[in-house]
DNA sequence: CATCAGGGCCCTG
DNA sequence: CAGGGCCCTGAT
C-alpha cells in the first residue's frame, strides 16, 4: 500500500519534552511498525479504520519544544480526519502532560538525580492503540526477546498491511475485527503457541466493542485496572504495561518479573535478590505515585548505556 | 541427544 | 493460595 497523500502540521508539546527520549525506547524490542533516527520517528497508525503512515520531526527543543507532524495516507485526509489524529498522536506521545510535580519532587532522590536530569522532558509514550499493545504484551510472555520479536513479525506480515511513505517500508497492525474468521489453529500456526487462544478471544472482545480504549482512558485506574484484568490472558505482569504506556497511569506499579526483581535488587539495594514486596515497599516510600515513571526513567537510562556500551553486572539477567 | 527456562497466565485441588 | 501445564526456541 503507497501512501502518497500527506499533510503537514506543526505540534507544541509542553515543556520540558525530550523528542529522542519519548520517541525511542532502547527497553523496548524493535518491530516493523516504526523506525527512528536521532530527530525522526516513523510509524504506522490504524485509526478509525483507516491506515497511515506517521512522521514525526523534531523541530525544537527541550525547553522550547516544537514537532512537526506528517500524515500519510492513500487517500485525501479530510480536515476533521487530520484533527482526531493530532489529538491522538499528542496522547500517545504524552505530549500535554506536566510533570514538573515529578521533576520537583524526586530531584534529591540519589538514585535518580542525575538519570532525571540526562533525560529531561522523557515521557511515556506507545505508538501503539490499546488493542495492538495487548497484543505486544500477549507475545512477552513467557518468550525470550528474540522470540516475542519472531511472533510480532509472523502476525505482522500475515494480518498487518505492508505500507510505504518517505521512503519507508513499514508494516501497520491489523483491527480486531480482521481475524473474526481466523481460528486458533491458524495463529498457531505463526508459532505464537498457547498465546493463540488469548490473541483470538482479545481480538473478538475488542470487534464486539465489549471494550473501549477511549472509555478507559479517563477510568480510575482500579477500574480501567479490573476491565482488563476480565480479559482472557492479561494478568498482573501485562495489566501493568498497559495501564503505564497505554493509559499513561504514572504509578501503575505493583507487580515485579523475575527479571526485574534482580535489576531493582542491584540498584535499589546492591544486592543480588530481594523479595518483590520489599522492594514494591521502598519504591512506594521513595517515589509514591510517581513511581512507574520513575522506574521507566532508570530503565531507559540502562537500556540506553547498555546500548552504547556493556553494563557489566547487567550481563546475564536480560536474555536477548 | 535430552532437558530446561524464558520479560505469565489459567485452572485445578 | 500453591503449583502444574502450556507453545516454542535457543542454550547447555
Amino acid at each position: 500500500m503507497n501512501l502518497r497523500k500527506r499533510v503537514a502540521v506543526q505540534i507544541t508539546p509542553t515543556a520540558p519534552f525530550n523528542f529522542d527520549a519519548t520517541a525511542y525506547k532502547p527497553s523496548h524490542f524493535p518491530s516493523s511498525d516504526n523506525s527512528w533516527t536521532k530527530g525522526t520517528y516513523w510509524f504506522t497508525l490504524n485509526f478509525q479504520n483507516r491506515i497511515y503512515g506517521i512522521r514525526l520531526e523534531n523541530r525544537g527543543e527541550i525547553e522550547t519544544p516544537r514537532v512537526l507532524l506528517t500524515i500519510y495516507c492513500d487517500r485525501p485526509i479530510e480536515g476533521d480526519k487530520i484533527a482526531e489524529i493530532i489529538r491522538e498522536v499528542k496522547w500517545r506521545f504524552d505530549m500535554e502532560a506536566d510533570i514538573s510535580g515529578f521533576y520537583d519532587t524526586l530531584r534529591s532522590d540519589r538514585l535518580l538525580e542525575p538519570i532525571l536530569h540526562r533525560w529531561k522532558g522523557m515521557r511515556v509514550s506507545c505508538q501503539y492503540s490499546l488493542y495492538e499493545l495487548i497484543i505486544i504484551t500477549i507475545v512477552l510472555q513467557n518468550a525470550t526477546v528474540r522470540r516475542s520479536v519472531q511472533m510480532t513479525e509472523a502476525l505482522l506480515r500475515r494480518y498487518g498491511t505492508s505500507v510505504r511513505f518517505d521512503q519507508k517500508e513499514l508494516n501497520a497492525f491489523w483491527r480486531p475485527d480482521s481475524l473474526t474468521g481466523t481460528s486458533e489453529d491458524d495463529l498457531r500456526e505463526l508459532k505464537v503457541g498457547y498465546r493463540a487462544k488469548s490473541i483470538k478471544r482479545i481480538s473478538d472482545a475488542f470487534a464486539r466493542l465489549c471494550i473501549d480504549e477511549s472509555k478507559l482512558r479517563p477510568l480510575p485506574t482500579t477500574e480501567a485496572k479490573s476491565e482488563l484484568m476480565k480479559l482472557y490472558g492479561i494478568g498482573p505482569a501485562s495489566v501493568g504495561i498497559l495501564l503505564f504506556e497505554a493509559l499513561h497511569r504514572y504509578d501503575a506499579f505493583d507487580h515485579i518479573s523475575p527479571w526485574e526483581q534482580k535489576i531493582y535488587s542491584h540498584l535499589l539495594f546492591n544486592s543480588d535478590l530481594v523479595s518483590p514486596s520489599q522492594i514494591l515497599e521502598e519504591v512506594d516510600r521513595r517515589w509514591g505515585s510517581w513511581k512507574m515513571l520513575a522506574a521507566h526513567y532508570i530503565f531507559e537510562d540502562l537500556f540506553w548505556r547498555n546500548k552504547n556500551r556493556k553494563v557489566q553486572w547487567l550481563e546475564g539477567l536480560i536474555k536477548l
